[in-house]
RNA sequence: UGGGCUAUCGCCAAGCGGUAAGGCACAGGACUUUGACUCCUGCAUUCGCUGGUUCGAAUCCAGCUAGCCCAGCCA
C-alpha cells in the first residue's frame, strides 16, 4: 500500500524535474512513477525470493506443486497452500503440478486421491496435464538410492527400531554410528537388491543416508532414506516392497518435475539441509529450493483427524462434510464459494509467524463475495402469522420485487401478496423495550416490497403464546408508487401463507465454544453446544420452491443461505445458513 | 539444558537505517424498502525486553525473555 514517506520524497523529486525538464529527467521521472507503482503492493517474502531468483537468474521460470499425501480429506489449512502454489504459478506465468506424495503404502487410499482432485478443481487450481503420483517415480527413487551406495553415501542396516532410536541419540547428546556403517559398497548394494526381492521381513533391514550421527540436526544423523513394507499400494500394487522416505522422496519428485520453489510448511525448515543434500549429491542440474511458511489456523474450528473422526463417531456431527467442520467438502456443502477461500487465504497473507486467523474474517469474505452475486429474498424462519384486517379476504395481487437492489442486472420477480402472511416472531412484541423500530401495537412498519401497516394488536392462545398478529395497511402506500407522505423507521420481510413453501433450515455457530478455546483441560474439545439449531417449519417465498443443491441467496435481514446439497428432497429443500448478516440490534431476551 | 524458526494494534500483516501501510474486528456518525450494504470518523508517540552503534533504529550489533518445530522404518 502506500508509503507516506516514500511517497513525499517521489513528489518533490517530481517537482524538481517539472522545473528543469530535460528528457533524461522525464525518464527519471518515469522509472520513479513506476517504482512507486509497484512499491504499492507488498509482496510477501515468498515473492521476494522468486523476484531475486528470477532477477539473479537462479532460475528463468516458476514451477510449483501442492503434493498431498493420500491419507484424508483436505481443510481450509490446505487450501491455503493450494492457491499460493497455484497463485504463483500463474503470477509469474510459470507452471503448477498436481503431485500425490504416495510413498507410504500403509497410510494411502484411491478413495482419498478422487476427493482431493475434485477439492483442488473446486478451488479453481488447474494443473492442466501436469497430475502426477510419487509412486510413479519408484524405478528412479531406487537408482538415486543405488547410485548414493555406490557412491559410499548410503549403506544397509541390521538395526531394529529400537536400536535405531538409541542409537539416533537424543537432543541434547549425538548419536552413535550404525555397525553396519561400514559395509562395503558392493555389500551394500547385494543387500539392498534383496530388500528390492523381498528377502527381507518388513523391518528387518533399511537403507540409510550416511551423513553424520553427531549432527544437531537430529534429521542428518544417518536417516532412514528405504524401508522393507510388504503391502499393496493402492498406485504400484505388488510391484514393490521396499518404499523410500519423504526425505529422500521429496527432492527426487521435485527435481524430476523440474519444479523451482517447493513450498512447504515451517516444520519442515529443519529438514531443508536434508533437502538440499539429496539433491546435490544426486547431482541434479537444476536443483529446486524448498521455502518453508507458516500454516493457517483459524480461530474455534477443528481439523485434526482424530478429533474429527470422534465426532463423526460419536454422531455429533454427520460426516467429514457436515457444514460445521471446515474440510473443503464442509465449506462447500455449507455454501463457500472457491471466491471466497481464495479472497480469505489473500487477506491473511503468507509469513513464517505461526498465527491463526479470525473466524470473523472468513465471514467477512463470503459475505462480501455473495453481498452483489446472490438474490435477496424473503424467508420467515420462525413464524408466527399477520392478519391484515382491512385487506379484502381471499384476494392476492402480484408484487414486483428487485432481486438485488445493488445489483439491477439480476433483474426482478413477482411476489404474491395477500391477507394473510407470515412473519418472523422475533418482528412482533406486545410489549416493546425502546428503540424497537418493528411491530408492536400502534406502531406503523413496512412489509417489504409491499405496503406500510399498523399494528392493532394480537391473538394469544391459552399459554398465552403470541398465534396471530393483526394489522391494518395502507393501500396509499404501496411499494413503487412512489408514495413520500410519510417515513417509517422499521422494514420487516414476510411471506405470503398460501403459497410459501415449507422448508427446513439449519443454522449453525461454531462447532467450538468460543470463550474459552478449543481444548478442555483434558484434551478433549471443549464443544458449543448450541453449534447446530434446526428449525422445521420455515415459510419461503415461492420463489424459492425449485431452488437446487449448492445454490445460495440472502434470507434479506437475516443471513446467507445454501441448499444443503445431501438432505435436500424434491420439493422439500433444506438450507444451510452459510453466515449471518452483520447487526448492530441486539434483540433483548426475554 | 542441542539445533532450527518466530515475536509490529483484539486478529492477520506491511515495513528491509529517514521518524509506524492496509485489512478484519470494534466504536461513533451520515444514508437507508435489509438495525444489512455504502460513506465518513476514530482506533500502536510505539514495534517482546535491556543495553549499544548512529544526527536518526521496528529496521544494525550484543545480551536476555517468550512461543512454535525436531529424537516415526509418517508426511
Amino acid at each position: 500500500m502506500e508509503n507516506a514517506g516514500g511517497k513525499a520524497i517521489c513528489c518533490d523529486i517530481r517537482d524538481m524535474a517539472d522545473n528543469i525538464m530535460s528528457e533524461k529527467e522525464q525518464n527519471v521521472n518515469e522509472i520513479l512513477e513506476n517504482k512507486e507503482e509497484k512499491e504499492t503492493v507488498s509482496r510477501n517474502f515468498i515473492e521476494q525470493i522468486i523476484d531475486k531468483d528470477l532477477a539473479e537468474g537462479v532460475y528463468d521460470t516458476v514451477h510449483t506443486r501442492f503434493p498431498p499425501e493420500p491419507n484424508g480429506y483436505l481443510h481450509i489449512g490446505h487450501a491455503k497452500s493450494i492457491l499460493l502454489n497455484y497463485g504463483l504459478a500463474k503470477q509469474y506465468g510459470g507452471k503448477f503440478n498436481m503431485r500425490f506424495d504416495d510413498t507410504n503404502p500403509t497410510k494411502e487410499k484411491t478413495e482419498f486421491v478422487e476427493s482431493i482432485k475434485a477439492d483442488i478443481q473446486w478451488l479453481g487450481a488447474d494443473w492442466e496435464d501436469r497430475l502426477f503420483f510419487a509412486s510413479d517415480y519408484f524405478e528412479q527413487m531406487y537408482e538415486g538410492a543405488v547410485k548414493l551406495i555406490k557412491k559410499g553415501k548410503a549403506y544397509v542396516s541390521d538395526l531394529t527400531a529400537d536400536e535405531m532410536r538409541e542409537y539416533r541419540g537424543t537432543l541434547t547428546e549425538p548419536g552413535k554410528n550404525d555397525p553396519n556403517r561400514d559395509r562395503s559398497v558392493e555389500e551394500n548394494l547385494e543387500l539392498f537388491e534383496k530388500m528390492k526381492n523381498g528377502e527381507f521381513a518388513d523391518g528387518e533391514k533399511t537403507l540409510r543416508a550416511k551423513i553424520d550421527m553427531a549432527s544437531p540436526n537430529i534429521n542428518m544423523r544417518d536417516p532412514i532414506i528405504y524401508r522393507v513394507a510388504h503391502m499393496t499400494h493402492h498406485n504400484t500394487g505388488d510391484k514393490w516392497c521396499i518404499y523410500p522416505m519423504y526425505d529422500f522422496a521429496h527432492p527426487i519428485e521435485d527435481a524430476i518435475e523440474g519444479i523451482t520453489h517447493s513450498i512447504c510448511t515451517l516444520e519442515f525448515e529443519d529438514h531443508r539441509p536434508l533437502y538440499d543434500w539429496v539433491v546435490r549429491e544426486l547431482e541434479y542440474p537444476h536443483p529446486p529450493k524448498q521455502i518453508e511458511f507458516a500454516k493457517m489456523y483459524l480461530t474455534n474450528v477443528v481439523t485434526g483427524k482424530r478429533y474429527i473422526k470422534k465426532l463423526v463417531e460419536d454422531g455429533i456431527v454427520d460426516g467429514w462434510d457436515d457444514p460445521r467442520l471446515v474440510s473443503i467438502a464442509a465449506l462447500r456443502r455449507r455454501g463457500f464459494t472457491p471466491e471466497s477461500i481464495k479472497m480469505f487465504v489473500e487477506l491473511c497473507g503468507v509469513s513464517k509467524s505461526n498465527s491463526s486467523a479470525d473466524y470473523a474474517m472468513l465471514e467477512y469474505c463470503i459475505r462480501e463475495d455473495l453481498k452483489l452475486k446472490r438474490p435477496r429474498m424473503m424467508a420467515v424462519l420462525n413464524p408466527v402469522k399477520l392478519i391484515i384486517d382491512n385487506y379484502p379476504e381471499g384476494q392476492t395481487e402480484m408484487l414486483e420485487a428487485a432481486n438485488n437492489l445493488e445489483n439491477e442486472e439480476m433483474g426482478t420477480r413477482q411476489i404474491p401478496f395477500g391477507r394473510e402472511l407470515y412473519i418472523d416472531r422475533e418482528d412482533f412484541m406486545e410489549e416493546p423495550p425502546k428503540k424497537y423500530f418493528r411491530l408492536f401495537p400502534g406502531n406503523e412498519v413496512r412489509l417489504m416490497n409491499a405496503y406500510f401497516v399498523t399494528c392493532t394488536g394480537c391473538v394469544k392462545d391459552e399459554n398465552g403464546n403470541v398465534t396471530e398478529v393483526h394489522c391494518t395497511y395502507d393501500p396509499e402506500t404501496k411499494c413503487g408508487s412512489g408514495f413520500t407522505g410519510r417515513k417509517v423507521k422499521g422494514t420487516i420481510h414476510w411471506v405470503p401463507v398460501k403459497e410459501a413453501v415449507k422448508a427446513e433450515v439449519r443454522l449453525y455457530e461454531n462447532i467450538i465454544d468460543e470463550e474459552k478455546g478449543v481444548y478442555n483441560e483434558d484434551g478433549s474439545l471443549n464443544l458449543n453446544p448450541d453449534s447446530l439449531t434446526v428449525l422445521k417449519e420455515c415459510y419461503l417465498e415461492p420463489a424459492l420452491k425449485d431452488a437446487k443443491a449448492y445454490e445460495s441467496f440472502q434470507f434479506v435481514r437475516q443471513g446467507y443461505f445454501c441448499v444443503d446439497a445431501k438432505d435436500s428432497k424434491e420439493g422439500e429443500p433444506v438450507f444451510n445458513r452459510i453466515v449471518s448478516l452483520k447487526s448492530s440490534y441486539v434483540l433483548p431476551k426475554a
